[in-house]
DNA sequence: CTTGGCATGTAAACTGTTACATGATTCT
DNA sequence: AGAATCATGTAACAGTTTACATGCCAAG
């Protein structure tokens, strides 16, 4: 289980509570591996029952007690351990395109018009990256040198996302001057 | 469920048996939906319950018969249905990314291993779809016609390996030279 | 006074993967 | 002799999504 490993990652970086985590991974990891804060507390119970995290409460008034997660050495380990092992490659499933592919059952108009829309999705996508990315290279250098991993695949998802709006306009001038 | 309007797609485009069905998959939607024969002869089945699909029986000695799928109106009312529904963005699950995410537990001879073998990984996948393209690109025209939009999506694949490659490589030197 | 953020979870439903099963044919 | 291809499936398991549940606080 991959999310298991990406929240030991994680917690290695800095120590959070299961909110504090989904809330990283969502500007982080969660570009290549998306997930929910159920599976998040979830992976976090198994692997505080695997001995490979730590726990401290943080009472608070008025909300539920804050469980601030950190790694220790077994978990480290079994990270460790994981990152040796050969990745299997990238799947993506995108439903866009299993519309495109079916594309001769839409008109021209609407294949302009789901173009368009699917262009303007990962536009949105693209200037959160370029924006984050902008943010964290005016980080101070310590925080920089930690998270510069994250920014190299930030860096790759900014390059996947330009890969798609050349595609995008690429196929809206073909089918517009038709 | 994509996964049974990508076969509506697909039978819509060329009536075959679940076993035709997951080769051509894999040489098309599977590049952006990847299933296995057992989901899609699942699916198959569901899609045959619903009435979306006929079959015909076509008798073979020393094997089991084939089970010839062609789309029926209604598979191809539901499936229009479904095209013009929006799609939600894409979601990529890489574990390499966790990986390098992680980087600083790996020393650099070990970083740049990881990325030496996530190019090449990177690089057979796109030689698959730069050999298809070519292939496809010699097609007869009505043929070529037919399959205009699959040519679409492999097309984008490739733009997505290529920025994969740039990727690997860029890394590949900014940790080389330190 | 409603929306969104903070903070944690449970449960059911759905989807996807892995292992197993059968059995003939052709290629190396 | 062993592996790959043809051809179809079942069953168990793993992983993911969606819905539900609670309750306070701050901002507009």
């Amino acid at each position: 289980m991959s999310l298991k490993h990406a929240l030991l990652g994680l917690i290695d970086l800095e120590s959070g509570s299961g909110y504090d985590l989904s809330q990283r991974i969502r500007n982080s990891i969660g570009f290549f591996w998306p997930s929910t804060h159920q599976q998040i507390y979830k992976a976090l119970h198994e692997l505080l029952v695997e001995g490979c995290l730590d726990v401290e409460e943080e009472p608070q008034q008025h909300r539920p007690d804050r469980r601030i997660y950190s790694i220790n050495p077994r978990g480290r380990e079994k990270l460790q351990k994981w990152l040796d092992e050969p990745s299997q490659p990238t799947k993506i499933r995108d439903a866009f395109l299993i519309r495109v592919f079916c594309a001769h059952l839409w008109d021209q108009a609407h294949l302009l018009n789901q173009l368009q829309s699917g262009q303007h999705q990962h536009q949105q996508v693209l200037g959160r990256y370029q924006r984050l990315a902008e943010h964290m290279d005016q980080w101070p250098e310590d925080r920089r040198n930690r998270y510069q991993y994250a920014r190299h695949t930030l860096q790759l998802g900014i390059y996947i996302e330009e890969a798609w709006q050349r595609w995008c306009l690429e196929l809206q001038e073909l089918y517009a001057q038709k």
